[in-house]
DNA sequence: AAATAAATCCCCCTAAAAGGGGTATAATTT
DNA sequence: AAATTATACCCCTTTTAGGGGGATTTATTT
């Protein structure tokens, strides 16, 4: 009969990390590693050939990095879910990478066994993380609280960051146009900026809106 | 000795789910059952008092909703977590409830025995979601594949929407005004709109930005 | 009761931007 | 060969943005 396994690649240039994780998955009853790179650009030249379901990448590659890797693999191959495994957890990592089409993202101080576990989760169509990844996800999501913006400045903001205008805000908040520009104003002026984009900048970076 | 379990607040109108919960919670080892509620409006009074560590809160209640009972919430206990079980896993829902604030966030179809885990997980600061939970959280970082504009299109539109003006997006993408005007008469075209605030509207709702 | 903060509204001004209409060329991709 | 993409320019009018100024009302807090 044939295998109904899970075919595996891994493209992780610490070798020890990787026939680490080649052991754990070759061991379990659910999935096999049909090939290992060091690099994604090792890698691209074959993965047609390896048909995975499931690609584990690292993120710190030589070469084409798992970042920008990830486009290029969801392309090659639409319906292989990645699961990125990486030492990196800034917000900016986590996010750019579950952008660029990541199924999955674990950082290696994670209990090593749990990537069998998130293996068969992605494949179900879950999105497996690990505890700090789902809290930095979350924590994404969340705003200041010592925001410096009134209730109603951050509704404007909100408003302007949606590309509206004076007159569109003035019309969704029920006020005069120049009440809009009031805010504006005291919103420049609290945020230390004078344009619309570096005001909805700064108001990001700080999770003001 | 003081007991140093974790205190838990449920508020949730489901009899049955309800005690459910408090059985388990009160057979951990780890935590107990400080207080229910049927909605957060009969909650809100005595919750300085219960001083919970984490409120279980459910999204449909009589009188103020879950959504809407999370920011006063977190304002009337700023160090408290909230997990919150629910049926409802729209898109919407989920990022909603994760912008205003929820540390967790649990469908009801969930094995019953892992709301433990994630008390544990969520006062160790994780960010507990269910498998369709955190498949719903990274879906909403990924990019819709059948966009209809191109990279570059997709490129002024992003910087569009960060409230950046013609002028700011050709000196960023190394091209004149001009050619910025026109991919955005472009993108209009393709996207059917005639304004800023549409574009970028429209852009969000379909993921294509 | 007084002070502060927040939200509302109005005037002036100028330069820039937005949006609609065209057209055109070089490079890619199909 | 044909289509798509990215680039750039012209015309035009209306609107917006940002900087100045000042004022009133309503909450909230002290």
């Amino acid at each position: 009969m044939t295998s109904t396994k899970f075919r595996i690649v891994i493209i992780e240039d610490d070798h020890t990390l990787r026939d680490g994780y080649a052991y754990l998955i070759n061991n379990s009853p659910s999935s096999v590693v049909v090939a290992s790179y060091c690099s994604f650009d090792h890698a691209k030249n074959n993965l047609s050939k390896d048909r995975p379901d499931v690609i584990l990448l690292d993120i710190q590659l030589p070469g084409t990095n798992g970042i920008d890797a990830l486009p290029a693999l969801k392309k090659l191959l639409p319906d292989t879910y990645v699961i990125v495994l990486t030492v990196y957890e800034s917000e900016k990592t986590i996010l750019h990478a579950l952008a660029n089409g990541a199924n999955g993202y674990f950082t290696k101080n994670n209990p090593f066994p749990k990537i069998i576990d998130a293996i068969q989760e992605v494949t179900q169509g879950g999105g497996p993380m690990s505890i700090n990844v789902a809290r930095t996800v979350i924590m994404s999501f969340q705003r200041n609280q010592n925001s410096p913006l009134t209730k109603r400045e951050t509704e404007v903001l909100i408003l302007r960051s949606q590309g509206k205008d004076r007159s569109q805000i003035a019309e969704e908040l029920f006020i005069e146009t120049e009440t809009v520009k009031t805010h504006i104003k005291n919103i420049y002026s609290k945020l230390n900026v004078n344009s619309r984009a570096d005001s909805i900048r700064v108001a990001r970076e700080n999770k003001f809106i």
